[in-house]
DNA sequence: AGAAAGACGGAGACGTGTCCTCCGCTTGCG
DNA sequence: CGCAAGCGGAGGACACGTCTCCGTCTTTCT
């Protein structure tokens, strides 16, 4: 036997060429969708990558085929990150630096953002990372409650909102003073600092965490439409 | 001579069918424009006021033509608001129950949002009420400053930005809890309050006053086109 | 080298969605 | 009653994104 494909029904290997166009889309498709969002289309990946659109849809059925692949490992580094913070013994610090880390990411890479804060989960392969995201958070949060540093009034659930908050800032910022976030991130983690005197008894309840979900997908901006699967 | 009108070209006088449904239609407008935003169609406005969307169209000669007429009062309303609280001695206090106040509008009118976010000026007439708003404004920040109450890092230009944060709130959640923006409105307001202790020295700074207008209108979210004025 | 399998390109079919026009019919008014 | 003014809403014009199809070119195998 000479083939190097294990005995069963590996995808045959590719031809040389094949497999080099497949490198660019990929490399031209994580550029895209960085720079444009997910609203990037494929027409666009295949130019960037100097090839014609029918190669792309040869290699991927769709558009979100794509953002499968490009993305699932992306979104592991946002877990992996925090749950390393989980893991340190200041959970202030932990979880302001964590917020940093995880803004800055979002920052440079629209699609990772579009793809939190808009596509529902359960689509795809892509699985909203919400809950995976949001357990090792909601410790820090609870432990930085403990540590008296957190405001007490603070909830896990407001670290969504508090990216979307960012989020707001970056989209209309990112073209013009690309870190001007971090000026409105430290304003932030001060009002999530528990008092100085506390003044504001903050009554509005935060969001229950099922609601959450609801909140990031459906609300907001632009809408895209899923393909129907033919 | 028996005619109301005065001497020369007046519109001719409407039939009363006619009148009525001019109301309707800036009624339906309102209500619509509001729940929806700018994105909303005249085909939307129409099948609202229970009407054909030529009869629209006769009367308007396109969407922005209608928004005009609708949004010209209501911004009227904003910068009143602005004036008066510039009025008001304490400037800490003016200005946090400003910001409130507009928000709130905000909050309740996505048309209005859309209008002072997404939006050029210097089309049709709806002018960007950015520099009329923001005069008022600056002029609360520096006083404020000078009370010791507002930050002494603060810029005037953070206003348009912190805006930009709770539109992100509003617009994921106006749906599931229209008022959670007042939770993050007060977070930020703590973060705004001249800290004794103060503990994060802002290094970024704010942005220029020419640039928050491009910020606010080409960066971000859904794109609208505006028609070619056939 | 020669041929078959595989890959390529990109025009264009198709679907969707918005803006706005057109024209036969209805209605208010004198 | 007559008719100018007004109405309705189907559908034309356009823009844009997705994805297919098939004639042509490349790689690989013998």
């Amino acid at each position: 036997m000479r083939e190097r494909e294990p005995a069963s029904a590996g995808p045959r290997r590719l031809r040389r060429d094949a497999q080099r166009n497949r490198e660019r889309i990929l490399a031209a498709a994580r550029q895209v969708f960085a720079e444009r969002g997910l609203e990037a289309t494929l027409d666009d990946v295949a130019s960037r990558a100097g090839l014609g659109v029918g190669t792309v849809y040869r290699r991927y059925r769709n558009k979100y085929a794509l953002l499968d692949e490009i993305f699932e490992e992306e979104i592991g580094v946002l877990v992996a990150l925090a749950r390393e913070a989980a893991a340190r013994p200041d959970a202030w610090h932990a979880l302001v630096d964590l917020l940093e880390l995880l803004e800055q990411r979002f920052s440079t890479n629209r699609g990772l953002q579009d793809l939190v804060v808009h596509m529902r989960s359960g689509q795809d392969r892509v699985a909203s990372p919400g809950e995976q995201l949001l357990e090792p958070i909601a410790c820090l949060v609870s432990r930085a409650k403990a540590e008296g540093q957190l405001r007490a009034d603070f909830a896990a659930t407001d670290i969504p909102m508090i990216h979307a908050m960012l989020a707001g800032v970056i989209e209309h910022t990112h073209d013009i003073q690309p870190e001007l976030w971090r000026r409105y991130f430290l304003m932030i983690v001060d009002g999530m600092r528990s008092a100085r005197g506390t003044f504001n008894p903050i009554e509005t309840p935060p969001l229950e965490p099922q609601q959450i979900d609801a909140a990031l997908s459906s609300g907001g901006g632009r809408r895209r439409d899923r393909p129907s699967r033919t």
